[in-house]
DNA sequence: CTGAAAGCGCTTACAG
DNA sequence: CTGAAAGCGCTTACAG
């Protein structure tokens, strides 16, 4: 036999034997009475939702779930839970989620091909119905990547080349190369570019759009100046202190991201340089730090809620119905931001 | 009978009843490889392992949850999900939790008794193994908190008075009086206090330890100001809009968090004041946006991944062993940053 | 409309 | 060391 020992029971807990006994039906009875009310009697209904009450009854979820092959759970995967470009996105998928009654379970992949295995692994093993991508890559374990799951996929933010699954983004390369063009207006020339990681989907098509906006404005590649980076706030300070020490500087960086953009500008105005009459400055993503550095941060806003609320809908859909029709690529507008970091070129001004 | 139909089963998912049957053993024997590799032999482990990457066989999480009574996962009550205070928190909590094996389901309350209702639901359904509540409050769904359902919980950052459970937090009332008291060694009596909501736990021991440290220096009621907030953003560019209508300001505005410090330093500073040379101005919590702003912020730094982390930590302990003897009270320590925001009240400058 | 029974996938006490 | 069987709690096809 195999008995679960009485040690190992939930304590007081009731299940719906308990209900039905209380109430005189059978269990069957009683999951009818609660989930599908009007196929029951009035009077049935009532005797089992009063013993419902009276007991506190919830259904079992594990119960539930192996039988109806579902958990109601979507795996959100993401590079890093403190990212703060994450917040909102987060809340418009928790809430989109929760209106359809499914839960969320965040993996944070700290940049460890553990918690990729582990992410991996929850899917596998049936654990979510769904999965949310916002770190760009396909979560693999022991060489089977998750699309081999049977579950439905759908990534935001980081766009995944060549997957079949729907993917929610904004126009990167639009959006920089309208950024470079605004730039070239105000006379700005002598551009530099404040790379992310070069094998980072968003830093290729952000990258892509600069170097399309400053051919659209006939500037030279040598009026051109790169910069490493990898989206972090150390690595835009870094990219000052290089500027700070070169004679002939750009009029303007435009910065992969926003925290590289204000890592930057912290320490160019540390350096003694004034922003934004020295120096232009634009960073990319719109995040809440970038209204509240000084000057505020020029930067394109991603609708991160909507990216957030998007991707959770999609899943949604999909979750209902593994067949719906859907977009592969949805693409939400941004806004430019304007703001106090930056100005007409200093040559502009002078003349 | 209740055979499940053919299009309902998951297509193409291994079972471990087909993980036996590749291995030429029983289902008792695949599970025990895998569970207790030592208690089979060489050859059958071989047999079974080999089976196993065959097939990429992950075991149904459902199944072995309702076999075993838990889910080896976690909940994370927070109030707003976005709020990036808690973003930290979250990687303490997350990591730790992974390091034990535990995954971790976030309910976001977004203010709303329904999503409380839902997040209460998910624990008296035994869909979680433990419970972290970060909202100071215990969720309730019908009249039942989940302090009834035999959960293991653990309450962090916000406190919950009487609670029985492991608690986490900071000495707020010691942090706050500690900055009072520096604030009136500058030189400083007219100071101001930007409040919370007044029925919140942090706003309650923040402002006590306010009132403590004005008493220990002899500051008196008349000097004090007390401003309404609600720790947002804009409660703190509104109480901004009434000091500078004021004609006999404050020299010092210590609010009750940082991002109300923020909004009141920005609409200060837009209305033509110079911040900290005619007001100085303290926050609390030591989010990342106060090393942002211009002039960076003085504030009480929480440690806040510390504070997920020992949450986690207590929770795991919980779960691994209900009977753990452990502390009722664990208090961490505060970073106090004095910085460019605070300076000498200008009398004492002019002295 | 309701009940008895099967079965979701797994693990483990029992027997051998 | 291994297998057969029970049972975790639920839902639903079937029969009445």
């Amino acid at each position: 036999m195999a008995r679960i020992p009485r040690a190992k029971r939930k304590s007081a807990v009731t299940r719906i034997a308990d209900v039905a006994r209380l109430a005189g039906v059978s269990p069957a009875t009683v999951s009818r009475a609660l989930a599908q009310p009007d196929i029951v009697t009035a009077e049935t209904r009532k005797r089992v939702l009063d013993a419902v009450r009276r007991t506190g009854y919830t259904p079992n979820i594990a119960g539930r779930n192996l039988r109806a092959g579902r958990s109601m759970l979507a795996l959100v995967v993401v590079p890093d839970i403190a990212n703060p470009f994450f917040s909102e996105v987060f809340r418009g998928i928790d809430q989109t989620l929760a209106a359809t009654g499914y839960g969320m379970i965040i993996a944070s992949l700290d940049n460890s091909t553990e918690r990729m295995a582990q992410a991996a692994r929850i899917v596998f093993a049936g654990q979510v119905d769904g999965v949310i991508l916002l770190n760009g890559n396909i979560p693999k374990a022991q060489g089977r990547a998750i699309t081999d799951a049977a579950v439905p996929i759908v990534a935001a933010c980081e766009i995944i080349p060549g997957a079949t699954f729907p993917q929610v983004e904004i126009d990167n390369r639009a959006a920089t190369r309208r950024v470079v063009a605004r730039l070239a207006e105000l006379g700005h020339r002598r551009i530099a570019w404040l790379s992310g990681p070069a094998d980072n989907i968003l830093e290729k098509a952000r990258r892509a759009g600069f170097e399309e906006g400053a051919a659209a404005a006939g500037i030279a590649r040598e009026e051109q100046t790169i910069l490493g980076g990898d989206f972090t706030f150390r690595a835009g300070a870094r990219a000052a202190e290089r500027i700070l020490a070169l004679k002939a500087r750009p009029t303007a960086v435009f910065a992969a991201n926003d925290e590289m953009a204000i890592g930057f500008l912290k320490t160019i105005q540390a350096g003694g340089l004034s922003v934004p009459h020295d120096l232009s400055i634009v960073g990319f993503d719109g995040i809440d730090y970038a209204d509240f550095c000084e000057p505020t941060l020029t930067t394109v806003r991603q609708p991160r809620h909507a990216l957030g609320m998007t991707a959770a809908k999609l899943l949604a859909a999909l979750m209902a119905n593994r067949n719906a029709k859907l977009p592969r690529l949805t693409r939400l507008d941004v806004e430019h931001l304007w703001r106090a970091s930056t100005a007409a070129a200093p040559a502009v001004r002078e003349a």
